[in-house]
DNA sequence: AATTTTCGCAACCGCCGGGCT
DNA sequence: AAGCCCGGCGGTTGCGAAAAT
């Protein structure tokens, strides 16, 4: 049995807000105060509306000091600093951002700022480093070296040609350049706990979520639970394939067949874990945001970008510091006709669909 | 010009935590 | 201590506008 509604959803209007309505919960408010009791607002205001509507109309658009339109370029550099630091805490963030609310950071984030800081990634620009010796504009043949071959998985045996096999050369040298691309990108230091300083890779199959990771690794294996940086390949059963750069292990979202709402897109999040490798879905700290950031670079496959970054309890970086090179995000924005990785990175279903049903490479620009 | 697709944003939904009884 | 109520929050949806075909 759910819960009782706050409301009686027959006898509320729902829906945009008409003028009338507005002027009677400004008039109200600004006369009586909210009172402290949304609930019992919209009747003493002559509404007929939900107390949550109400709180929302009034937060997000009515109250004094909004802000709307165009972000400035300082806003840009807080909300990307931010969702860097702390992930989609969006109610936080707005709070660095006098007369902006929480939604429209949020909507901001997901329908434009997102892209324009994904489309920066150098991985994904250049394509030979991810897809190597595939040329563009052409369909491409079946190529049997980037099978999946191992068959100690369930998972691995699957022998779909959009899936890279990580064990041999080729792959490895592409997922060199992967790891160094992400580093670049993220300028990530390595911990002094860590004594290692060389990035290793090592891969981890991982039943569980249909994928395997490749991880960064110190000298032990405990840094695979320390170290928050490490790449999923999801590995069957997901009708898009997708490489997601992230956090795994229990507890984590990362479910290759985790898509969200959309058809075309897949799943992407930057999430921030507190791993122990006793127990480490306690204590776990996670900000997850789902991307409908889609690639259709090679055959069907769709990708997302996961930057993870480990947090402790008191939810302070540890470890790693990641860094968004602000400046490039600043440039990028402002010269949004000079963006040729958008297009290629982000494709839509039907596309999607074609080349799926065809069995076809194709690039996008 | 008409139709379809995509985009942007306001609003909704449902979960969660805190305060009160 | 337990249960209820409410506010706050993040994720998602729906719809009108704009862009593409």
């Amino acid at each position: 049995m759910g819960r009782a509604p706050c409301c009686d959803k027959e006898n509320v209007k729902r829906g945009p807000w008409s003028p009338e309505e507005d002027a009677k919960l400004k008039t109200f408010i600004e006369k009586y105060g909210t009172g402290g009791n949304w609930i019992a607002l919209p009747h003493k205001a002559g509404l007929k509306r939900c107390g949550k509507s109400c709180r929302l109309r009034w937060l997000n658009y009515l109250r004094p000091n909004i802000k709307h339109g165009e972000f400035t370029a300082d806003e840009d550099k807080i909300i990307c600093s931010l969702y860097a630091s702390i992930g989609s805490r969006w109610s936080i963030i707005a709070a660095q951002l006098p007369g902006r609310t929480d939604n429209d950071i949020k909507n901001y984030w997901n329908t434009k700022l997102k892209k324009k800081l994904l489309a920066m990634l150098p991985c994904f620009q250049k394509k030979p480093s991810f897809f190597p010796s595939l040329p563009l504009h052409s369909p491409q043949p079946y190529r049997s070296d980037l099978l999946l071959t191992n068959s100690t998985s369930p998972f691995y045996n699957y022998t779909n040609p959009n899936f890279m096999n990580l064990n041999n050369t080729t792959n490895s040298l592409q997922t060199t350049n992967l790891v160094q691309d992400l580093a670049n990108i993220t300028h990530l230091t390595p911990s002094p706990d860590h004594s290692s300083s060389l990035i290793s890779l090592i891969t981890n199959i991982n039943s569980n979520e249909n994928c395997f990771n490749l991880g960064f690794e110190g000298d032990h294996i405990q840094s695979m639970y320390d170290n928050p940086m490490e790449y999923q390949y999801p590995t069957s059963d997901v009708k898009e394939a997708m490489l997601v750069f992230g956090s795994g292990g229990e507890g984590h979202e990362v479910s290759a067949t985790g898509s969200s709402s959309e058809g075309g897109s897949c799943l992407s999040q930057i999430s921030y874990g507190n791993y122990s490798k006793s127990n480490y879905e306690k204590h776990q700290y996670q900000i997850k945001q789902e991307d409908q950031f889609s690639l259709q670079g090679f055959a069907d496959q769709s990708q997302s970008l996961m930057i993870d970054h480990n947090y402790s309890t008191d939810q302070k970086p540890k470890g790693y510091n990641l860094k968004i090179d602000l400046e490039e995000v600043r440039q990028l924005i402002g010269n949004s006709t000079n963006n040729i990785s958008s297009s290629y990175l982000f494709s839509n279903e039907d596309e999607y669909k074609t080349t799926h049903d065809h069995k076809e490479i194709c690039y996008h620009y």
